[in-house]
DNA sequence: GATGAATGAGATTTCATTCAT
DNA sequence: TATGAATGAAATCTCATTCAT
């Protein structure tokens, strides 16, 4: 999406797209510059008169996405919305991101956010901004009253981040494409699964009787959300 | 130590623990054979006498620890537990595992369960048969009706192993040793979140009312919120 | 400058300055042409539109100011003066250009009359010119009786500018600027010394005996020396 | 000589002599650490085993000389011969040594010696050591009054120097190898003009016995004069 | 003239692995 | 078993030079 946003003659911009599909592919470390200059169908050196090194290049790349994200993350807490739709949409966007790019977010993933030693140390402060947006997300809603206090927000925002870094993990071992409708449910699983770990009992409403278990996952959503209003 | 069966005086065994912390500090990619020769104090060519590459070493170690666990992963299945005990039981292990090795969980994390082109991808079907194990655990509860249906035993394993891969993954980054009450207090609120993610809603017992708060998600979140209380 | 008879926003030779500092700066194989370029603050190409290669930027410096200092040494050669008056007036072209241009002159000592493998060898017979004509200097003032045989003169040329030319090296390896005096004092002393050792006896007075052929020689020694005293 | 007093199965040292042969044929920037390693009919990599660099080696090569040199100079001044006599040993001692082993002299003349931006910026203090103690020598001889004291011991070393030095880029520059008598004719004018240069002048005349002070110093002059008379 | 993006050969250096002892 | 010297195939990065505009 936004890398593909440029026209496709800047030299800069596809070095970085096929930087991109050659990481997926092959991963930083097995792969070469060399092929990144023949998948980008550029001369090798032309990769060094846009980037310093290849660890620029996924530097770059990182930051591009990761900057989007947590722009999308802050859009996310901003907006009105219940706790809950807040923490949808967070998931939604990620879920979206792998949907449309799923070559530059399994680079992220498993080059970048759990690469202790080199890059996801260098992008620490990055990446943590991520957790901490999410976590002021759960401070708030248990301020409010919508998320229960025994859970300490940061563990809130790393089992919610956890979860779907874990969903995505596993897509990108997969080898074939995600279905359309694993994606939305995967989303949903999340949503639903983590919320209501975080949220308090739903007020047990004596009217809704007995075998009405779970009609609707939506309905502790509906609850907090009334709640907080 | 704890991982090893084995004397200490063993060079094999030597060599082992020395590749874990040369890999935990340094990175698989970063380190050098001789790295690890140095840290255990032999020569050179020795470790090419016990291992017939630096791959090996690092599979080795990961199979071992791995092992270990699907193991007690299928005992607290077999158990008579409850399933959100039998769950308890496995962050309790794998908390547990990184209380007394943290740096072999550090690489076996970093380096092998997101290397999604090459340790990873060797030992996809390892990591898996952890994940198809909890799955079984979490689709025994949905069959006895004690977990509910809406989130397939696949993502509930995803998530609750998710949830324990970001913790690790959070104590990993951070430098310092991490303290036991927040080992505890981890493991007890991966535990209280999934669980309660993934069980059905109690049975809302008309009389139970109004501030029963936290009454009955059964004994394990009765032991966590009388400590919060 | 004193160098260029062109005018200063003649960008040909701007690049030619630029490289001179350059080349004094970071040595010949260190710096890039970029570097020239962007000293010269003219585009990269433009450099190649000048010049056929770096190297020719470097032969052209070179050759710019050896022609001069082979004409000085000329015109020396076919004045009427003394030998030790015509070898004064070389060493003190020689200091004089070092004073006005100490960048030059660094780069021509330190990249081209040393490098017998590349640019030295090139202008081997440019460089070897300059010897010849001084060791023709020699070789009439031995003619004349002034200088003595047992010198060639091929080593009393060598003698002569290799003395000067330590001195440039010295000059060269300080970083600061030498003094007014010190650049004077240097000539006087080169010329002191080399003449001095060159010349025969001075007349050892009157009676000192017959063949006492040559008086005269010895005339600007004796000044120097009566300075000193 | 010094290099080759080892065993010629000491692949450290072949590495050294060829790479001495190597840079004095093609010169420190031309060659390739390929090169070095097929001269001396190892293995690529072996080079790095035994240097870390190719500065390294060149380094080594040329302390290694120097040192031995500097210990020359040394033991040449703490003799109880004449001024005159200590210069001409260590003439000697060079000239010998471009006998003996010309490609190094030339790898440390070119490459090292002039390098003002590079190695011999680096050796700079070992190099002074040189001159300093060349002066030292030169400033005691006018202590004793047998050097006059117009010129500075600094520039009389330089003087000295620069002329062997400029002797040995002659030689350097030629390619076919210098004669045996060519060799010892250089080392004799070396002395005589530049001591010659340096001295005071000999005793004008036997009646000027007296205060004649310093008799002996001269004697080596006076045996240079009458020779050449 | 002037620009700077584009090219690609080649250099240094690294390091897993082998092997003689 | 144990050693570490020896091997050599890459990999990254540099930079002189070309060329389209």
């Amino acid at each position: 999406m936004a890398a593909s946003g440029t026209a496709a003659t800047d030299k800069r911009r596809m070095i970085l797209d096929a930087a991109m599909r050659v990481f997926a592919r092959q991963g930083f470390h097995t792969c070469r510059v060399s092929d990144i200059a023949d998948e980008a169908g550029v001369a090798y050196g032309l990769v060094y008169h846009y980037f310093s090194s290849k660890d620029e290049i996924l530097d770059t790349l990182f930051l591009e996405r990761w900057n989007v994200m947590l722009q999308a993350i802050s859009e996310a807490d901003r907006s009105q919305r219940s706790p809950r739709e807040k923490l949808s949409a967070i998931a939604g966007f990620i879920v979206d991101s792998y949907r449309h790019e799923p070559e530059l977010m399994k680079v992220i993933v498993v080059e970048v956010t759990r690469a202790a030693n080199t890059f996801g140390r260098t992008h620490l402060a990055k990446i943590r901004e991520a957790y901490e947006q999410i976590a002021g997300i759960v401070a708030r809603a248990q301020a409010e009253g919508v998320f229960r206090s025994e859970i300490t927000p940061e563990f809130g925002a790393l089992a919610f981040y956890g979860s779907i870094e874990q969903v995505l993990t596993r897509w990108i071992f997969d080898r074939d494409a995600v279905a359309e409708d694993e994606l939305d449910a995967a989303k949903t699983m999340i949503v639903e699964t983590i919320c209501r770990g975080l949220e308090r009992d739903a007020a047990p409403a004596p009217e809704a009787s007995a075998g009405a278990a779970l009609a609707e996952p939506s309905t502790p959503a509906r609850t907090a959300a009334s709640r907080s209003a």
